[in-house]
RNA sequence: AGGCGCGUAGCUCAGUUGGUUAGAGCGCAUCCCUCACACGGAUGAGGUCCGCGGUUCGAGUCCGCGCGCGCCUACCA
């Protein structure tokens, strides 16, 4: 226990790092693996190892640790699982890179010592992610953390691929698949992004074998080199004399026969005839495997014309199309070309155009896996917040294609496949010696395996699976998943997929996906922009705990973050302010204060009881808020309590007080409760205060704040509601008259009810020292009072002589104006015999009930005016 | 092309199952360095809730259409 006193100055430097060491070396971050407490586990979205953190993952660590701070105090056994992701395209890039700068290439190294040097990579920059989640305040489990490579996770993937393919899951297949010609490797789906560019179209003829000639159009001039068809719809008049004759290729030894496809074709499009190049495009894939047409293959793995391209052999497929076109011009074949808009696929990581190519690749068979993973978010075993991702979702899985896992890089997991000279193929857990079947040599799969298949794996692979460990026995299925929204496909749904399917069970129970944090403007971060935020940077700058209450106060469901560095100020100054209000607390206690609940409602005063109302109810709506991933609300309902409801008023009230016990008790007692339930959103503040207010357990293992009943008193709240209304009243009238805010007023409370005119009466001191009331009586107004409508009362004002101005009159006027339009729209509605009727019978009781008192007013309110005129 | 989301105060956003007088933070203006806090206090200005139509006694809230913005998915040559 520790009664020195706080510093004057809020300095976040001089402890966060020192409770950071307390909560990890007293082993708060750890599961204490009780039977007797539920488990609750988070498993981290695994950053790459060698990245570095932005703000987008600050978010997701912030939300993440609130929740599971918060849980552990609700007393769950709580786990969040720390690890990193190998990453494979982005980091061998990287590495790559590197081996650029100094000259030589992966391929002069060689597999073995490019893999060293990836490795070496790793190790020199594995511990930025968690230092960099350390000052975050992340209380996650060290002792746990887990990388995609490591050998456990690699049993997993084994396994994974061993279990799929035995099941047929997963087969190797030639097709058209999505190639980088940069980074050389296969790409799934996903890993394409498409983007609208304004590209050309060109129409050509193909002279046919006999005479005449046909038109097709394309935007890939360069891919007639692989054409060995031409399609026209069976139902084109146009053309249907032609079906079954040849085209001459105009650059190759070829003829190309014209064939009728309705699929392929849209007569109503172009000219109705289409190239076919079944190895280059997606359609024609389709169409060739149709009509058992042949696949000319004309690009090699960098992008350049094979020899099948005859004399384009060797260009780049770039230069090769202005080549094409060119040729067909001076063929005199050339029809047209016209600006053409469309969408071009890039690959994710370099950005270059991506390239349909013919390959042979390992896929999942994702069809089956979707099934269940859209059957179980249907039924809510998967709860996905907000909801309106579902929709997203369902379509995804619905319509998903199969997924190629294989990529020709050397970082990742190698794939299980093994084949002989003889070619017997062999996937299997364990390296084999031989071929079982002829017993010679094997050699394995140089391919590795698509980052993400091992990522889906994470949430039961982290937890020790295949193998039944204890830790996957308590945590496994997971407790939520938080994340950004723009990995629902490449990520989330995958989890579900596999965990579904190799585990029998969901991987996690929900899934709160996050919205993306833009800068102040909106505008997408990018290090090009260089709008870009480093949480190191404002950590140090603001505190962990204002950028943390930052963060979590932005995150409105389903929304992107407008991250203004200012909200950021502003939430320092919150931390400030908390820490200020300790430092008055901690001045004026005596060291004899009764915790809460040895307090009882009725030794205590009203300010003490309002004071612990708001408390209460601040307990419910905080514990409601992190139950439905409401953060934002959260935030708000904890900042307006500590800063409007216990700074603003329950400690002005408290200050004349102190020498009673039981105001210090609460003034300590709810400061303490606030700290609380502050804690999982500002661990290190909260931490520091509550030890310095002599809490001797630490507030990351104390029992988080639950909702008390007890304290709960709506009727007080009320006739509280009416002094703060009264006392904001008065501050602004004398504020308008220009009058001393400490110029005594004497009130007279006239249209008042009995019981709430009592309450007020009764606070005669702290009405004085709130607003310098000299007297406060209920009754009839004296005949030279200016009579005001103060938050609902009209309250009579006796003031000095002449101090009814051209201000206060204009202001008086504007409330008659406005009671007046209150007063015509109740009499309308209430004349309305459909509305009398038809509403409900309390809200037209209220209408008639407002009407009343809104008359009433009027009159009173008209009678100051002209008294003062007369 | 389809799907989803958004359009509320100068800015960024809340707004529960429709209930009539729409909120917050920041910013702005005026006053105040009162013994926790100027990273503070007090007060105030500021809104045709994108437009039009409909349902309803009553619409920021529900429905339709339109306009604008953003995102996702998609094989149209």
């Amino acid at each position: 226990m520790s009664s020195d006193s706080l510093p004057t100055r809020y300095d976040p430097e001089s402890f966060e790092g020192r409770w950071y060491s307390k909560w990890e070396s007293s082993g708060a971050f750890s599961p204490t693996l009780e039977g007797d407490r539920p488990p609750f586990c988070i498993v981290i979205p695994p950053p790459n190892v060698t990245g570095v953190l932005h703000i987008g993952h600050a978010l997701q660590f912030t939300l993440q640790d609130l929740i599971i701070r918060w849980r552990r105090m609700q007393g769950y056994d709580a786990l969040w699982l720390p690890g990193t992701d190998h990453a494979g395209i982005a980091t061998q890039v990287m590495v790559e890179r590197q081996l650029a700068k100094e000259g030589t290439t992966r391929q002069a190294l060689g597999r073995d010592r490019f893999l060293e040097r990836m490795w070496q990579w790793k190790e020199e920059h594995k511990d930025n992610i968690s230092r960099q989640a350390k000052a975050l305040g992340s209380s996650c489990d060290w002792s746990r953390e887990r990388f995609t490579l490591d050998d456990g996770l690699s049993r997993a993937v084994r396994r994974a691929f061993v279990t799929l393919h035995s099941q047929g899951l997963i087969y190797r297949d030639q097709r058209l698949i999505n190639w980088c010609p940069r980074c050389h490797t296969a790409l799934s789906d996903l890993e394409v992004v498409h983007k609208e560019q304004q590209g050309r179209m060109w129409d050509f003829a193909y002279p046919l074998e006999d005479e005449g000639e046909i038109v097709v159009s394309t935007t890939r001039p360069e891919t007639m080199l692989g054409d060995t068809a031409i399609a026209v719809h069976p139902a084109d008049g146009r053309y249907s004399g032609l079906v079954g004759f040849h085209a001459i290729h105009p650059f190759l030894d070829r003829r190309v026969p014209l064939i009728a496809d309705a699929e392929l074709v849209d007569p109503e499009f172009g000219t109705g005839a289409v190239k076919v190049t079944p190895a280059h495009d997606p359609n024609d894939f389709q169409t060739g495997k149709r009509h058992e047409l042949e696949f000319i293959n004309i690009l090699d793995n960098e992008g350049k014309i094979n020899d099948a391209g005859g004399q384009f052999a060797g260009q780049d497929r770039f230069a090769a199309r202005t080549a094409v076109v060119q040729a067909l011009k001076a063929k005199g074949l050339l029809r047209g070309e016209r600006p053409h808009e469309m969408a071009i696929g890039h690959c994710q990581r370099c950005d270059t155009i991506v390239e349909p190519l013919l390959s042979r690749q390992w896929f999942v068979d994702a069809k089956p896996l979707a099934e269940k993973a859209l059957e179980v978010v249907r039924d809510g075993r998967v709860k996905v917040v907000p909801d309106f991702w579902v929709a997203t979702y369902e379509h995804w899985l619905e319509n998903i294609q199969d997924w190629c896992i294989s990529r020709q890089l050397w970082w990742g997991h190698r794939i299980p496949a093994f084949t002989c000279a003889q070619g017997h193929l062999l996937v299997c857990e364990e390296d084999p010696d031989s071929c079982p079947t002829c017993g010679q040599a094997v050699e394995q799969d140089p391919d590795v395996l698509d980052t993400w298949f091992s990522s889906g794996l994470w949430p039961f692979s982290t937890l020790g699976w295949p193998d039944e460990t204890e830790d996957l026995k308590r945590f496994y299925p997971t407790s939520v998943l938080i994340t950004g929204f723009d990995i629902l496909f490449f990520w989330v749904a995958r989890m579900i997929m596999m965990g579904c399917h190799l585990t029998g069970e969901v991987p996690f129970h929900a899934v709160h996906l996050t919205g993306l944090v833009r800068d102040a403007s909106g505008d997408k971060m990018s290090k090009t922009k260089g709008n870009t935020i480093d949480p190191l940077e404002v950590v140090s700058e603001y505190g962990a705990d204002a950028v943390r209450f930052t963060l979590a106060a932005l995150a409105s469901p389903g929304r992107d973050l407008p991250l203004d560095i200012r909200r950021m100020e502003g939430y320092r100054a919150f931390a400030t302010k908390v820490w200020n209000a300790a430092r008055f607390v901690q001045m004026k206690l005596e060291g004899d204060e009764q915790p809460l609940g040895d307090l009882s409602p009725a030794d205590l005063g009203p300010a003490e009881r309002w004071i612990l109302s708001r408390l209460a109810h601040t307990v419910r709506s905080v514990n409601r808020a992190w139950e439905c991933y409401r953060f934002d609300e959260g935030c708000h309902e904890l900042y307006h309590f500590v800063w409007h409801a216990y700074c603003d008023w329950y400690l002005e009230l408290a200050k004349g007080v102190t020498d009673r016990r039981e105001v210090r008790s609460v003034l300590r007692g709810v400061l303490l409760e606030a700290l609380k339930l502050l804690h999982p959103v500002m661990p290190y503040i909260t931490e520091e205060i509550g030890h310095h207010l002599g809490h001797e357990e630490m507030l990351i293992l104390t029992r988080y704040p639950d909702p008390d009943g007890r304290w709960e008193d709506n009727e007080l709240e009320a006739d509280f509601s009416a002094l703060q209304e009264l006392v904001a009243g008065l501050r602004s009238y004398r504020a308008m008259v220009g009058l001393s805010q400490r110029h005594p007023i004497a009130v007279t409370l006239v249209g008042v009810d009995e019981h709430r005119a009592g309450f007020l009466t009764s606070q005669t001191d702290q009405l004085e020292q709130l607003a310098a009331v000299a007297s406060i009586r209920l009754g009839t107004a004296p005949a030279q009072a200016i009579h005001e409508l103060l938050g609902g009362m009209e309250v009579a004002l006796e003031l000095p002589p002449g101090s009814l101005g051209e201000d206060q009159l204009v202001r008086l006027q504007k409330q008659i104006e406005q009671l007046d339009r209150n007063r015509a729209g109740l009499e309308g509605r209430l004349s309305n015999s459909s509305f009398t009727a038809k509403a409900p019978p309390e809200v037209v009781d209220g209408a008639r009930q407002q009407l009343a008192e809104v008359t009433t007013r009027l009159e009173r309110l008209r009678q100051t005016i002209e008294a003062s005129a007369g």
